[in-house]
DNA sequence: GAGAACGGCCAC
DNA sequence: AAACGTGGCCGTTCTC
């Protein structure tokens, strides 16, 4: 359509979101494949998947593999329940469905904060980190208030969320050249970004270094209860392929000790509504959350359970606390 | 027809 | 060529 060829990938030329978006206003079928591209990845990811694995009860029963990442967390499939859409407002529809058991009953969700900021705080030591987190602060909000120049109080759902991306890109190592694109500005202004924040976080570079040289020395790096990943490429030559083993490895403590923490949850929430004979039963988990299909006699008591049940296994330096919601369904909890 | 590689994109 | 990390699932293309 001679429009002009950007990102070169293996096959040709990439064709992708950022890509296209980019061409919008060059040629009017642009548009036009946005649209179907999400559309039809709404339809074939997850009309077509949810409705292939429905049961004779109408139910879908993902399955919670234990053993496939390498980090700890768990995955799901058949159906994936854990990417179901949620930023999109019209994709975002689809939580409808996931409903509580009976009719009488609810749904109840809780999902830590800022989970993986306070356990780099805690495995940093950083001062800062530490002091906003026992202050109560919300980094994920600080940053996108710096980022869009909001004032107190006026960040939106999508702003906070590009917010994560940012901060967990680059305490993850991202380059300038990834925020860039990531905040559509120049590299030099990304590169000051990056300053700014390793200025106001120190401990979060020199953890870092240290987490590098603990995967080089020893071969693997751990988590807070000792799960181990081990970092082949950590020596290699090849600067991508060893920079690559470098974030995996800087990155394997803190989201593998996430996973720790919600599994020893998980197991005591499991214990816990045995013993006192409930019947709200836990449905879904998604790396962070736990969502329950709740009865509503027993929602006094599951909230405080579940909430402290979270709470309870990150034994860390900084507060670790949980959000919660609860409605009809999923969607209205969020 | 099965399976792998790829590009793409949904979530955390 | 690649420059946050961890996943699963899709359609296309290619091979056997
Ligand atoms: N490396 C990386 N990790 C992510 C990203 N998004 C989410 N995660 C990880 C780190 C988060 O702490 C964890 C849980 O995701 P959430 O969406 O619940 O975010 P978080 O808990 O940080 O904030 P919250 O207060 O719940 O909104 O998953 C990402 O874009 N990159
Ligand atoms: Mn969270
Ligand atoms: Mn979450």
């Amino acid at each position: 359509l001679k429009l002009p060829a950007q990102k070169k990938i293996k096959t040709g030329y990439s064709t992708n979101n950022e890509v296209l978006l980019s061409l919008e206003n060059m040629h009017p079928i642009v548009p036009g494949i946005l649209r179907h591209r999400s559309l039809a990845k709404f339809k074939t990811s997850f009309l077509d998947v949810i409705a292939g694995f429905l049961s004779k009860e109408d139910m879908i029963h993902p399955v919670y593999n234990q053993t496939v990442t390498a980090t700890g967390r768990l995955s799901s499939s058949g159906p994936n329940i854990q990417n179901i859409p949620v930023r999109g407002a019209e994709a975002r529809e689809i939580r409808k469905i996931f409903i509580p058991l009976r009719r009488e009953d609810f749904i109840f969700r809780a999902d830590y904060s800022q989970i993986e900021l306070r356990i780099l705080a805690h495995l940093s030591g950083d001062k800062k980190m530490v002091e906003i987190f026992k202050e109560g602060g919300d980094i994920h909000e600080a940053a996108a208030r710096e980022i869009f120049s909001r004032p107190e109080g006026a960040i939106t759902k999508d702003e906070r969320r590009a917010a994560k991306t940012i901060n967990f890109g680059i305490v993850y190592g991202m380059s300038p050249y990834g925020l860039a694109r990531a905040l559509k500005i120049s590299n030099p202004e990304a590169a000051g970004y990056i300053d700014r924040f390793f200025f106001t976080f120190p401990g979060v570079k020199a953890y870092q270094e240290e987490t590098k040289k603990a995967a080089l020395q020893n071969g693997f790096v751990s988590t807070m209860a000792g799960r181990r990943r081990y970092i082949s490429n950590i020596d290699s030559r090849n600067r991508t392929i060893r920079e690559f083993a470098e974030r995996a490895a800087i990155n394997a403590p803190i989201q593998g000790t996430a996973a720790d923490i919600i599994k020893e949850a998980m197991i005591n929430i499991d214990a816990a509504l045995e013993k006192n004979g409930m019947n709200s039963k836990m449905i879904l988990q998604v790396h962070d959350e736990l969502v329950f299909s709740a009865v509503k006699s027993e929602g006094a008591v599951l909230r405080a359970m579940v909430t402290e049940l979270m709470e309870a296994p990150a034994r860390l330096r900084v507060p670790v606390t949980v959000t919660t919601g609860e409605g009809e369904n999923w969607y209205e909890c969020g």
